[in-house]
DNA sequence: GGCCAGGTGAAAC
DNA sequence: GTTTCACATGGC
């Protein structure tokens, strides 16, 4: 992926592997909604992130400033995707899938909003918990404003502090209040630590965020893959689990061995691409 | 208007 | 350890 960052702008030249529609519709992401033209804009890491379709690259402005490593890392552009698709196409059905989704990265996304974002994710639908996190940048969220445009930041966990279920009755999240109440209480507590995480391994991680109420399996490899990073995280969903069983005939209870033994450490990439395979192809 | 949704915790075996 | 069930609300 060919890229350059100057005068605070990331300019990415026109890749397949890099398709902004795909990356945010895929269900990954839920703040990236649809603008006016040939420019998308979205809310991360506190600040508007605009990307700019031209003819021959795309840039990418952020207001507030982000660094380029942060941007460079949201977009995983230090990743071959070409290769991974290569590596990944030795079946039939990976091969279409990976086809199909051409242009998908994975972001790697703000640990708190991830987690937040994710828990409202259980038993519901993309629409749902794209209003859920949006009703949540709004009620406890910082304004900025961007060329004369409100736009209202992810809270950081500190906005949350004491925060109750009944504060949360307008974001219309359900029974999933106590977790988010929960999940909040032990990242401003430091008994979930960010900065901790973020040097452990994958199981180790993925075992402390199972101590966080309504953090399960799915949960949790969501965060580790969309957050951490860790792309030996295969997140099974009711769609995945219809994904193994229709394409390759395996079972709920075999998925998580076959899958490794499967895709290894590029778990996390083709369980993305075969949600969207089956997702939007159906 | 009923069924289902990018699941999970708790209670029962 | 595995199975079953309730859970709150909106989308379709």
């Amino acid at each position: 992926m060919k890229y350059e960052f100057s005068d605070n702008k990331l300019h990415i030249y026109k890749d397949e592997y890099f398709l902004p529609d795909l990356i945010f519709d895929c269900g990954q992401s839920f703040r990236f909604f649809e603008a006016e033209g040939n420019v998308r804009r979205g809310i991360a890491f506190g600040s508007l992130i605009e990307i700019e379709t031209l003819e021959n690259e795309y840039i990418i402005k952020s207001t507030p400033d982000l660094s380029e490593e942060i941007l460079v890392d949201f977009f995983d552009l230090k990743r071959d995707y070409k290769e991974i698709e290569k590596m990944l196409s030795n079946d039939e059905v990976m091969k279409k899938a990976m086809g199909f989704g051409r242009g998908i990265r994975i972001l790697k996304q703000d640990f708190f909003e991830t987690l937040l974002t994710f828990i409202y994710s259980q038993q519901s639908n993309i629409p749902r918990i794209a209003k859920c996190v949006e009703k949540t940048a709004e009620l406890f969220g910082s304004e900025i404003e961007v060329s004369g445009v409100k736009y209202r930041t992810f809270p950081t966990p500190d906005k949350l502090k004491n925060l109750t279920i009944t504060d949360l009755e307008p974001v219309k999240c359900g029974y999933r209040g106590e977790y988010i109440v929960d999940a909040v209480k032990k990242v401003l507590s430091g008994e979930i630590d960010y900065n901790e995480l973020k040097n452990m391994d994958y199981l180790s991680v993925k075992k402390k965020l199972l101590t966080i109420k309504g953090v399960g399996e799915k949960v949790a490899d969501c965060i580790c893959l969309f957050s951490f990073g860790f792309f030996e995280a295969f997140p099974t969903d009711t769609w995945i689990k219809k994904a193994m069983d229709s394409l390759y005939n395996i079972k709920e209870a075999e998925i998580k061995s076959a899958s490794q033994d499967m895709f290894g450490n590029l778990s996390g990439i083709a369980q993305q691409y075969l949600f969207y395979y089956l997702r939007y192809n159906k």
